[in-house]
DNA sequence: CGATGACTTGACTTCGCTCAAAGACAGTGG
DNA sequence: CCACTGTCTTTGAGCGAAGTCAAGTCATCG
């Protein structure tokens, strides 16, 4: 249980960090993704907030337990799954930087969610959260444009696992681990997660996952690390996501 | 194009009609769905909002239009999809009374949405809504409330497309239907889709529908009319949705 | 350097997809 | 009132792609 209380050595971050990033649900002048809280809005949650550090692989909070807080990511990454009758692991979503997780159902969390590398994030108690909502609509108003994005994710990612080609449904994940890398546009993607992580979440066996990538390297589509991937030729790997 | 604007003959709908519901992220006394908005909340949005009717199989609007609206059903049935590059369609969600959608991207619909019976559906002009939000962060809350809802729902749904196996994404696809039918707990279960809308949703090939319906029907388990099932072993029905 | 865990590869099975055709249903017009 | 027609649905045969089981390889860390 780790839970160390930043401050002071954290200002610098603070600046800059508790901060949420969505394509908004209005219109805007560039296409992508915006970055959603204002300097003064971020200064806010600072104050209804606790910096807590986590190392790789811990868990944050398990599905099922009392939800008191909400979480911003700092840096880092974690995944959010559930764990299947049939003994198989899904897990919904990969979260970055400038995400947001813990979102509840009556109360409880309805996901578990573990870290895949070291991770910061900003913890809101729910209580402080709302009270915060009561005094700023614009706040109110960032988070359910963030929520907005997140459900269209979520239903790209319900695409994503309905296609039946593995090769395909691995192009939209590289993809997609592409939009959100930090250095976007680079040919090069980072893969923090094991073929394992990848394999629950694309619905697929850790061996398509692979036979997948062996694949698109074979074609000189995409070339393979272990934490690593590169787009060799984007032309084929686009139309590759595409096909759906 | 229906534009039915309806006053005076309306107004015993709008006492009760536009309503929002879901599973509040809060602990809740009652364990299920609850009503999100108050009467004077209700009397609010319409004052904000137009009434629509369209009858079934109507496009209320398509993927890439501009989003001017959101809306909120008061009854009916409507299907939220999105045609893909190979010609498939993938129907994200069915929606049902006191749902929300019209949720854009960047001032763009993301989904096409049709009706599937007649529909009334509140029309509220995003403008409008921002500016209910600024006067109302309650009424803001519980929208983010829904979406919050919804998100799960769309996580779930991804859940049931992972699953390999026809029967058990079928019964899951009849259970949701079960808990949003009006008369809920009854075995009976309305289908108002089609059987390829089913597929749609389902990530199935129409045919791999109707074989998993005449399998559920042929193991005791569900009996199946053109537009209504009904669960005969409720124990093994739970156990087949269950299993993931 | 040995051990643990992560990844790859191969052989076989299974399940859903495709193509094809026939059967049921609802609305239409004679 | 009933035959007709288009749509929706069921059923069948063959195929392909991913799952499973089982080895085998590679890397990392003590």
């Amino acid at each position: 249980m780790p839970d160390d209380r930043r401050h002071g050595g954290t200002a610098i971050h603070t600046a800059h960090e508790p901060a949420l990033v969505a394509v908004p649900f209005l219109k805007t002048s560039g296409s992508g993704l915006v970055e959603l809280l204002s300097h003064a809005q971020r200064e806010q949650l600072v104050r209804a907030a606790v910096v807590r550090e986590f190392p790789a692989r811990t868990v944050v909070y398990r599905a099922g337990a009392p939800a008191d807080s909400v979480f911003i990511i700092g840096h880092g990454v974690v995944k959010s799954y559930r764990d299947l009758a049939s003994g198989r692991r899904r897990i919904a979503v990969f979260l970055f930087a400038r995400d947001l997780f813990g979102l509840a159902e009556a109360g409880h969390y309805v996901n578990t969610v573990q870290t895949i590398t070291p991770v910061r994030a900003y913890e809101i108690r729910v209580e402080a959260l709302t009270e915060l909502f009561q005094r700023e609509p614009d706040i109110e108003l960032q988070f359910l444009c963030k929520v907005v994005h997140v459900l269209r994710d979520a239903q790209h990612h319900a695409i994503m696992v309905g296609r039946r080609d593995a090769m395909g449904r691995l192009a939209m994940l590289l993809r997609m681990l592409q939009r959100q890398s930090p250095a976007r546009g680079r040919a090069d993607i980072p893969l923090p997660m094991s073929r394992s992580d990848m394999a629950n979440y694309l619905g697929l066996s850790l061996e398509a996952v692979s036979r997948a990538s062996r694949r698109l390297e074979r074609q000189g589509i995409v070339e393979f690390g272990r934490h690593e991937a590169r787009v060799v030729d984007r032309q084929r790997f686009e139309a590759m996501a595409a096909a759906a």
